[in-house]
DNA sequence: CACCGAACTTATGTATACAAATAAAGCAAA
DNA sequence: TTTGCTTTATTTGTATACATAAGTTCGGTG
């Protein structure tokens, strides 16, 4: 076999995909040794994988200290949402403030393709937020950012699918938000970002909120 | 032997530790074999600490993929605290909001006890930032907190060692931040703290600027 | 004398065997 | 019948052995 730390990665994309893609729910049990004989391989490298899934919060020690998919009460959900809100917005005034000016076309360029009616506005959406990150100039930041982004992926993923209308108002966000980095009003696009995400997080809520029980949450409590 | 990740713990926090408190500076390198002997273990726990302080950036991959403490240069650096000052600046707007009259009161003493010319002011320092991550009343943003707190640790740790006229000034920084934070004054809080954080900022990079060839940082270039 | 290649060195990645802990189940006694 | 103890099963934590890759050194050849 050939070894550069190779199958504990392919091993821990393939669960992070699982779980992010909802193909491994929440609640459910990763032990060791089916996914071993799953992937082929020894549990060396599957308990490899799953201390990083362990180190990103994707996963948490259930009983009979089982690993399990990350369950979210509805607390901890809008905790996680409102900090990433926050992240994003705080991103947004340093890209406001910070963007070059190819940086600033390109982000044009992306609202732009966003708007045609035959876009993937899923990936369209992830590259205006990546174009923010980039533009912020803090890999920190930016790193913080794609964690969250991971740890919300699950509770994100069918909103564009589900909401027909959420994908119309995230468009005028996204161009409101364009318009206040093009002025360098970090204060505008600060605002506006906020808005977004908290829009965003409302989208989720409702979604989540007519799923039923495989979901771990209470949109009123919200 | 008892087992309940237990070996790993404390190797990895013996090794965070180091790191930490200097005794195993930036560039070390940290082999497996020789750190598993050193502890009287296998190599098996002594992988997965060192996995644990990789995921938590303490260490990064070198040449020969050795481990090695992780080296910053001074644009990461400044990344690092900016990060970190914005976060605690995000977090104290959220205490003066959120704080109950209780959290209030315990932040007020927690300043006082500080003005004690006799204090442990670290420590003290310590309870008054962590009084506000708690009173943000957010465990995910006090969690991402906690984190740029141990990341940036090896560069903190002298601040207050070696600058009693830091110490005054932090002093009368936290002294304002407590009276915002009464008042609820979330602008005011959320500015006085970013000016503390660019403070303790400033001063890290006159030391590290003044310590010789040990640190990879050029204040000037900041 | 210089340069390229092969064997050796050393470290990491993986497989497997064993130890220990926790939960569950079964049995006995009140 | 219920409760408590003991045993057993399952799973994780650790140790150790082996495979592999990358670097280094030494030797051969041009």
């Amino acid at each position: 076999m050939q070894m550069n730390k190779r199958y504990a990665d392919e091993i821990h994309s393939a669960l992070l995909s699982g779980i992010v893609d909802g193909r491994f729910p929440p609640g459910e049990v990763l032990n060791e040794i089916p996914l071993a004989e799953e992937f082929g391989v020894s549990r060396t490298p599957v308990r490899e994988a799953l201390q990083r899934l362990k180190a990103e919060g994707m996963v948490e020690r259930g009983a009979r200290r089982a690993v399990v998919v990350r369950k979210m009460d509805s607390k901890t959900l809008h905790a996680l949402f409102e900090a990433m809100g926050e992240l994003e917005a705080l991103v947004t005034r340093f890209a406001a403030l910070r963007m070059s000016e190819l940086e600033r076309q390109a982000l044009h360029d992306i609202v732009e393709a966003g708007e045609d009616p035959g876009a993937d506005y899923a990936q369209i959406n992830d590259r205006f937020h990546g174009a923010l990150r980039a533009g912020a100039h803090n890999p920190v930041l930016a790193g913080l950012l794609a964690d969250m982004d991971l740890r919300t992926m699950p509770w994100r993923r069918a909103q564009f699918r589900k909401r027909a209308e959420r994908i119309r108002s995230s468009q005028a966000e996204h161009r409101a938000i364009l318009e206040a980095i093009l002025n360098q009003d970090a204060n505008e696009a600060h605002r506006l970002m906020r808005g977004h995400a908290a829009a965003s997080l409302r989208t989720v809520i409702e979604i989540l909120g007519s799923q039923g029980p495989d979901v771990q949450t209470k949109a009123t409590a919200l």
